[in-house]
DNA sequence: CACTATTAGTTTGTACACAAAGTAATTTAC
DNA sequence: GTAAATTACTTTGTGTACAAACTAATAGTG
């Protein structure tokens, strides 16, 4: 029988697809910290300006299939974009339970500034426009694979 | 000069890398939680197993740069995984600034648990293998960038 | 030897992330 | 047309993450 080395363990910390993602996730998100640090956003908040920036208005329900992301962590993290003053929030008037999440003048005025942040990383990680493609690629791809058999 | 299009715009949500990073990291570590709920343990926590499976003891300062963790997160994990009865945590006598995590018995007999998960992940995940280690080469080709002029 | 600096962990505060319970508005069923 | 089910969001509780302040032990310096 083959002994356990290396090459073989199946639970060898450095082969495992989950703790690369997680370290590479937080890794590349604490990049992003200092240039987000002077607009006051977090990096969730960040992702949550890019959906509205692209589809305003959004409920929470739609931000959160967007992102991924629960109700639950969605409403406080817009309370807060909204006590920064770069987003509205209120109720549907067609249907009084849907939010309607809506850009201030201020928060579509971010806009420009965010903008430098996709090149700043990209110079930052000194990888290949390729390179990075493929990887969001295969990320993509993984991310369906999580959700193959829902509904 | 150029119009703003999907394929042009710098900000575009589903263009992000970190956006399919962070989305690709909760979704796989989803797909852990109800194989490690029947253990009592969290990603993290079992991320932690894993790393004393193999490197047991380990102080605070050497589980985090196993894991990328600062010692304010680890803490409050390993008193938790002490509490779960799978780790000790005392003081190392030869300093005793350090400390030294060590398995319980039941923590090394977990191993033998944990070690139906990877399959059973890739399984559900429904990739090839070399399609799953060349994300694991990108992501660690991503790591190391994050971390390119440090010292 | 004593004083300072460094190091290892802990604690505190803020912000996700998600499960689960709760609330209010809208649909569906009868 | 009203009771029951569904839906959208909020709230609560637990567990990361990480910065910053804190404590205690060790190392370095004169």
């Amino acid at each position: 029988m083959e002994p356990v080395t290396e090459a073989t363990d199946l639970l060898a910390l450095d082969r495992q697809v989950c703790f690369a993602l997680s370290i590479a996730s937080r890794s590349v998100i604490g990049l992003y910290r200092p240039l987000l640090q002077p607009m006051g956003l977090t990096h969730p908040q960040y992702l949550a300006m890019l959906a509205l920036w692209e589809h305003e208005p959004l409920s929470v329900k739609e931000l959160g299939e967007l992102l991924r992301l629960d109700p639950g962590t969605l409403s406080p993290l817009l309370k807060r974009l909204q006590a920064l003053g770069y987003i509205h929030r209120e109720r549907n008037s067609k249907d009084e339970r849907a939010l309607a999440v809506t850009l201030t003048p201020e928060g579509r005025q971010l806009r420009a500034e965010a903008e430098k942040i996709p090149p700043a990383i990209v110079a930052r990680l000194g990888m290949s426009l390729e390179e990075l493609q493929d990887l969001h690629t295969s990320l993509m791809r993984v991310i369906a694979a999580t959700h193959a058999d829902e509904d």
